[in-house]
DNA sequence: CAATAGTTTCAGAAATTTCTGAAAGTTCAG
DNA sequence: CTGAACTTTCAGAAATTTCTGAAACTATTG
């Protein structure tokens, strides 16, 4: 494996995104390398590439690890371990989202459902629970919603999201066609 | 308005998910507080009311200004300036996303493009190229895919959510009733 | 105009996060 | 078993981010 300036940009702005998608910039170049990387990589190898230490290296990979985004591969007759990505790039980016709403989504979820049950003590909590009432149902609608999109397979998902807002018409469409309730 | 243990919680777990949403936690703090509180709010209150001095929470106020989310209210007879959060909770939502998008989508988006348009020098490059088509071409249905349900409106995007992974169901009933193209 | 109220900006301090490299720990080969 | 290869851990250093509070700036009032 090369690091080249093709490479090289791809790795730095992906690792300045992995630190708004949930893990360090290292850790997210760590990644990027790996993702791109046909062969897998030992450990030494990435630190010479990064130019990072290897203590910082193997912190990296324990963190991608604990995501499930990489694996350790054992190569015959060597001592060293190897590390590659994980799946495909759906798989990849179902594994951050997942790995998010654990992380975010579900503490978050939770500690709104206790504000919501504690009982308002004066008007400002009134209000205040209500707005988080309402930021709830929101948070939990869209987790819910992302959630069951991920049961469905790549090609059908990819099928909606050609759609696009016209699933706005679907909807429409198949109103026209659902039996009456008393006809 | 009143800090109290309630409002409390909410405002330190919003300020530490602001973070990761694309905002300090500061700024996630004074924004929390600004979402659930009825009446606006002065800086010298906010400061007062978070514990943080005036200048922060100007700076603050101003990042928030950037994407959008809070605005200026002048009262009949004051000086100072207060400041309250825009719209609805949908609204709000939908404002994150947008900057998101902007911030970090769209120079995503534009670095993959320039990366793939270049001549792949190795065999390293060209399989690192192909995994980037790869990302770019699922990062760019995702941010097509969202923008679009934008227009929708919260109502419909509720349906649409509460139908949740049925939606493929709807896809090939109509599926069923579209016409053949040569019949 | 001068004084005061109010806001913004910014240098440097403070807090937080990340990193290094060596010690500690584990595994393998002779 | 010992020495070497390999990995992990962690104390403290380094880097980065955030914050403070005072200077700089703006607007209002008498």
């Amino acid at each position: 494996m090369q690091m080249t300036p093709m490479i090289e940009s791809f790795v730095c702005h992906f690792g300045e995104m992995g630190s708004r998608w949930g893990f360090n910039r290292t850790v997210g170049q760590i990644y990027a390398l790996l993702v791109v990387s046909e062969q897998p990589i030992c450990a030494n190898e990435i630190a010479e590439l990064l130019g990072i230490s290897r203590g910082n290296v193997s912190m990296g990979l324990k963190e991608l690890g604990s995501w499930q985004l990489v694996q350790v591969i054992h190569k015959q007759g060597e001592r060293r371990e190897f590390y590659q990505s994980r799946g495909s790039i759906w798989d990849m980016a179902n594994r951050v989202f997942e790995e998010r709403r654990k992380r975010e989504m579900d503490p978050t979820l939770s500690l709104l459902r206790d504000i919501m049950m504690d009982e308002a003590a004066n008007n400002d909590e009134a209000y205040a629970q209500k707005r988080i009432t309402e930021i709830h149902d929101l948070l939990e609608n869209i987790t819910e919603w992302t959630q069951s999109l991920q049961s469905l397979s790549p090609e059908k998902l990819n099928t909606l999201m050609k759609l696009g807002s016209g699933v706005g018409k679907v909807l429409e469409f198949t109103d026209k066609f659902r039996p009456k309730k008393d006809a």
